[in-house]
DNA sequence: CACCTTGTGTTTTTT
DNA sequence: ACACAAGGTG
């Protein structure tokens, strides 16, 4: 057996990735660019403490996703036999989660506390504004949960927060606001994403006896994504692993792209100052992408500023360039795509799941949805509106969550009037008010309000079904079956019914479907369910850790499409990324930061290197989003890959002759050459009437040059995309010595 | 007092 | 395109 393990491990590992695996004690730091190996290393790691003899209950450890995590109990049983239940590994947020069930009597936490999702504590906060009297048209409530939010990352506590904030408007809003939101919260027995980790730390710093019991438990750290690890995640490592010092981190700060949720990829930087006696270790080969891809992927991001010099290098073959695919519209970029996935699978003897489409906002998917539908192509979605959040399945779990806890107000005034029971504000309000004088629950101040005869209202018989409805949940619960639970919830709140009388018949049919599997998600649930925690409290932190990338199945012959960040971590012989526009990626809400900007980068390194053989990337010249029509700009990204490394892809649609667009097609071809013969232009050459060539789109006539907030604009009539404007710091633009006859012959 | 209609504002990425 | 809040109606 441990003679196995040696063998493998020598056999299947580079030196840094050996060195990596087998140096057990110690703080350890590795630099793992894309593609290197990191998720084996990790693998071999594990596999090897055990060899070692360390008890498989003293390694702890943290990745990124919970797909990640069931992915490397499944690879760790593949090199020696264990366990899996017994390995802690998963999420901050879902060992958090353990550990506080475990643990947080000691700072007064209920175990069967309920996790509010983010649309949950949004609508909570909601409420706390009303209350306080707070204006919300004049205060976004999305800005006030994101300080709160970002105060929790940083470990700033309600208390705290008026003294750190400094003064403003804002800030005392803020102030009363997360104070009272708070409250609520322990009222409400529960505890929001970022609470899972910031009360963890709370419950660390304030019992040293339950961190010694935890700090025994983990002698052993893991860490995966460490380049994304923010404030108080930090701050819950350096408290496990400051007894034993065995902490090992993997990570790549070119690929840190969550700094919006408070990841910061300098902790990477700074690892060895925690751990002056750390050792550090560079994982430069990437067995993963051709060299054009790495190439290409390099060129990118190394116009980032704040990074690591370092350069990846590859033994795999050259391969081909990055293909560049030019669309109409988003429509035509969709149809594009996918002609190009099915040529590959006729010629090229792929199966749909060596594709994938990546886009940087989710409202993306769509019209790829659309169109793979409209051909019989088998796809899935990943992400998006994740199952667990639509509103039909939402409501539904609003009452298990009820069932499972009194006091879940948010849950109780999202499905107390629904199906309508004549229950309005009115009524909640003389409720909350009664519940009040009696110093107990709304729950509770129901029942109250039930039994008084004279309490004559509208919505009382309403609120007396409801209450059945949840009385009889309980009852049924202490039976033991959750399915029955759940069926019970179906049958009598006649949801299902009030669907198909609210909606559509096919959007109806959609909602009543996603309540039959998620009744079959239960029932699956129920079957593997290990008894070591009540049943339901189980099932709903499934539920509320649950994403839909731990869905995903990379065998099932299916293209795949999903956002750039979601795709981190995973590889697929062919890449699209669609979408490369100015102000869609980089997203405009970046454009105003350098960091953010260089955020967005990093996604797009991110991207290219998931590709294997092939990597294409489209744009369109039009886009409709949010309701409106834009012309658009070619990602300044595309015009960072050096010329040598990108091809453009002339790719005719049937759609194209309707549009004229060939005639278009082949005039930009001729005067992409143009362009690499041109020269450089100055600001100077730009008068009206000059005739210009762009990288993108070929010739056009300038019209006119103007100074807006000392920037210089252009503006340009293209024989390919019409009249623009542009702006002279980045256009890509050359002068051409001979007036080009596609132009002349325009006027 | 609850419900239905109209009008308004907002739209990144994820645990 | 969508959600959500205010205002009118039964």
């Amino acid at each position: 057996m441990s003679n196995k393990v040696k063998k493998t491990l020598k056999d299947s590992l580079n030196s840094q990735q050996y060195d990596a695996v087998t140096t057990v004690n110690g703080p350890v730091a590795v630099f793992a660019g894309a593609g290197s190996g990191k998720t084996r290393v990790i693998t071999y790691r594990i596999a090897n403490l055990l060899n070692e003899g360390i008890p498989i209950t003293n390694i702890l450890a943290v990745t990124f996703t919970n797909k990640a995590a069931n992915e490397m109990k499944e690879r760790i049983q593949g090199v020696v036999e264990i366990d899996p239940k017994k390995l802690w590994i998963g999420t901050f947020h879902s060992i958090c989660l353990r550990i506080l069930r475990q643990s947080g009597k000691a700072i007064s936490l209920r175990p069967d506390f309920t996790v509010f999702d983010e649309e949950d504590s949004l609508s909570l906060i909601k409420d706390c504004m009303k209350e306080s009297n707070i204006d919300i048209k004049r205060v976004n409530p999305r800005t006030v949960s994101k300080t709160i939010s970002d105060s929790k990352v940083a470990l700033v506590s309600s208390e705290d927060y008026p003294n750190v904030a400094g003064t403003g408007y804002f800030v005392d809003i803020v102030s009363s606001v997360y104070a009272l939101y708070e409250k609520r919260l322990r009222e409400n027995n529960a505890l929001d994403f970022d609470d899972l980790i910031y009360k963890t730390v709370i419950l660390f710093q304030n019992e040293p006896s339950t961190l010694d019991q935890y700090q025994e438990i983990f002698k052993h750290i893991l860490v995966d994504e460490y380049q994304d690890v923010n404030a108080v995640q930090y701050e819950l490592l350096r408290l496990l692993a400051n007894k034993h010092r065995n902490i090992f981190v993997v990570g790549d700060d070119d690929q840190s792209i969550y700094a919006f949720r408070g990841a910061d990829p300098t902790y990477m930087l700074r690892f060895r100052q925690e751990y002056p006696d750390a050792k550090v270790i560079k994982l430069e080969e990437n067995y993963r992408c051709s060299q054009m891809i790495l190439n290409a992927a390099h060129c990118v991001v190394q116009n980032n500023e704040k990074r690591e010099e370092k350069k990846l290098w590859t033994n795999n073959e050259k391969g081909t360039p990055v293909k560049l695919v030019v669309c109409s519209n988003e429509k035509d970029e969709a149809q594009k795509t996918i002609q190009l996935i099915q040529e590959r699978i006729k010629t090229q003897n792929r199966t749909y799941n060596d594709f994938v489409v990546l886009y940087r906002i989710n409202a993306a998917s769509r019209n790829f949805e659309e169109a793979l539908m409209a051909d019989d192509i088998p796809y899935q979605l990943v992400g998006g509106y994740r199952f667990y959040q639509r509103k039909e399945v939402k409501d539904f779990i609003a009452y298990l969550r009820i069932v499972n806890n009194p006091d879940d107000r948010v849950s109780i005034n999202r499905v107390i009037n629904y199906p309508k029971r004549n229950i309005g504000a009115v009524f909640i309000r003389k409720i909350e008010k009664m519940a009040h004088e009696d110093q107990c629950s709304f729950y509770d101040a129901c029942h109250h309000l039930l039994k008084k005869k004279e309490a004559v209202a509208r919505g009382r018989k309403g609120l007396q079904e409801f209450i059945d409805v949840v009385e009889a949940g309980r009852k049924l619960l202490q039976k033991g079956s959750l399915l029955d639970v759940a069926k019970l919830v179906y049958e009598r709140t006649n949801i299902p019914t009030m669907l198909e009388t609210e909606y559509a018949e096919d959007i109806a049919k959609d909602k009543v479907s996603n309540l039959r599997e998620l009744l079959s998600a239960i029932h699956d649930f129920e079957q593997q369910y290990d008894g070591t925690e009540p049943i339901l409290q189980a099932f709903l932190a499934q539920v509320s850790l649950f994403t839909d990338l731990d869905n995903m199945d990379p065998e099932q012959s299916r293209v795949t499409l999903m956002t750039i960040h979601s795709v981190k971590g995973l590889e697929f012989p062919i890449v699209f990324m669609a979408g490369m526009e100015e102000g869609l990626f980089p997203h405009y809400l970046s454009n105003c930061k350098q960091n953010a900007l260089e955020e967005e980068r990093r996604l797009c390194y991110v991207g290219f290197t998931r590709a294997k053989t092939e990597l294409y990337l489209s744009y369109a010249m039009n886009r409709e989003l949010y309701g409106k029509t834009t012309k658009s700009t070619p990602s300044r990204f595309l015009e960072e890959i050096s010329e040598d490394l990108i091809e453009r892809l002339k790719i005719s649609t049937p759609r194209d002759g309707e549009t004229g667009l060939k005639r278009k097609v082949s005039s930009v071809n001729r005067s992409k050459k143009d362009y690499s013969k041109g020269n450089p232009v100055s600001l100077g050459d730009l008068t009206a009437g000059k005739i210009v060539c762009h990288k993108i789109w070929g010739h056009g006539i300038v019209l006119d040059l103007k100074e807006i907030d000392s920037e210089h604009i252009i503006h340009i009539d293209f024989d390919t995309v019409g009249e623009r404007m542009l702006n002279f710091k980045y256009a890509p633009l050359r002068i051409v010595e001979e007036v080009p006859t596609a132009a002349k012959g325009k006027s």
